[in-house]
DNA sequence: CAGTGGTCTAGACCACACA
DNA sequence: GTGTGGTCTAGACCACTGC
């Protein structure tokens, strides 16, 4: 111990993590209860309560009342992205942000959305396509669709002024929520928004929102050339 | 409040978001400090404290000592991932697993993985390739750079037995992690392994781990056609 | 330097889940 | 029932950081 010979919650978690790892608490295994160890500290239980319940949160150990606390058996292991709105991603990069509008319309949702995001049969659907630019360069093309059955005013948004995106943070809120990233290679039409060429490899986010179970919104999100997707843990 | 009057951090955590949906503290704003919410909401301020630690944590609001609490501009909506060793996220699929070691050799750290994560000049690097497949079907061609100045016994592992992914995780803790994703094209090489063409479009992940500042191993991995990164927030 | 969040304590009661 | 984790309290001291 640094300062003072405190023990602090850090100093818990990283003993308990040590043990994990030599194997002095093996996988699968019932660790000793707060109680224990907090003697064994030499620290009040609600110390040894935050460090494991960080631990908890992290998938390292499972906890259960009257159970006790277990070692995980495979230590599966959480990143964390952030996924902000594109106009702050572009701004946080140092760059100036810009957006078009392509066009809209408002149809029947076709089948494999229907099927992706469990639409009803009968379900308008508002497709924008729009760009969002980096310094003028091309850096991302959503191709968004919007249940307006469910979003009804969204009718009625000016999707030339504003991006469908920063209007539904604003507009919509959501329960649920799914991310999916992969690779896919560019067609001919995304090629000429985002000045690439037909064919070359392209990283792909898509997004669908739910407000209690309904859907509200899907989003195949194209990135121009050079993306990469980075977070720390 | 349902089951007594008790106020739980719950309920704080609750009563803030709602505050913060409703614009009574606007983005941006200044929030009321711990002491004056716990006598507000009639509770400790430990309490207030846990209930606004999350909402920091999930990226809603801002602390800092001295100058406050304030609502984040634009909510950071987080989205985790869980990141499992390629065995398990296989048999996870309800696939057979299969591993098969290519080939490994010991050299000096090429310039662009020394700038990439920080390596000496003179340290010693493992280069290991390898191969992992779902039901004999080729999932993953991993590009693997262990740092044997450091992690000294990974000389005397015998990765044709146990993949680096694996050995790792069960050998070496680390402190520090970067994972990003990106699409590339397929070059010549890996295109044989994943028995696909070469310049189709592939998902790459790559991977770096630190031990206190000191890089331990950093992984680029290709996933075969197909590959689809998902999750649910 | 002083205010705000960060953390610890010691004790208490509660809720859940297993026996 | 009974043990374990989940949470709250009231008070205390600390550490960072803006003024």
């Amino acid at each position: 111990m640094l300062r003072g010979d405190k023990i602090r919650y850090r100093d818990v978690k990283n003993e308990i993590l040590s043990r994990i790892h030599d194997k002095v608490w093996p996988p699968g295994s019932l660790m000793p209860g707060e109680i224990e160890l907090a003697e064994e500290f030499g620290c009040a239980r609600a110390t040894v309560n935050r460090a494991m319940r960080e631990l908890a949160e992290e998938g390292i150990i499972d906890r259960k009342r009257k159970a006790g606390t277990r070692v995980n058996v495979s230590p599966v292991r959480h990143a964390k992205f952030e996924i902000p709105l594109v106009k702050v991603e572009i701004e946080g990069l140092g760059a100036t942000y810009r957006y078009a509008f392509i066009g809209q319309t408002l149809e029947r949702a076709p089948d494999w959305l229907r099927a992706r995001i469990g639409l009803e049969p009968d379900d308008e659907i508002l497709h924008i396509r729009c760009m969002h630019y980096a310094n003028n360069a091309p850096f991302q093309f959503e191709d968004r669709w919007i249940n307006a059955t469910v979003v009804d005013k969204a009718r009625k948004a000016d999707f030339s002024a504003i991006s469908p995106n920063e209007w539904l943070v604003n507009e919509v809120p959501f329960t649920d929520a799914e991310i999916s990233f992969c690779a896919s290679s560019l067609d001919q039409t995304m090629a000429r928004f985002l000045s690439m060429t037909a064919g070359e490899p392209v990283f792909i986010a898509e997004r669908t929102t739910w407000l209690n179970e309904q859907p509200i919104t899907f989003a195949q999100l194209t990135f121009a050339r050079g993306y990469r997707m980075t977070t720390r843990y």
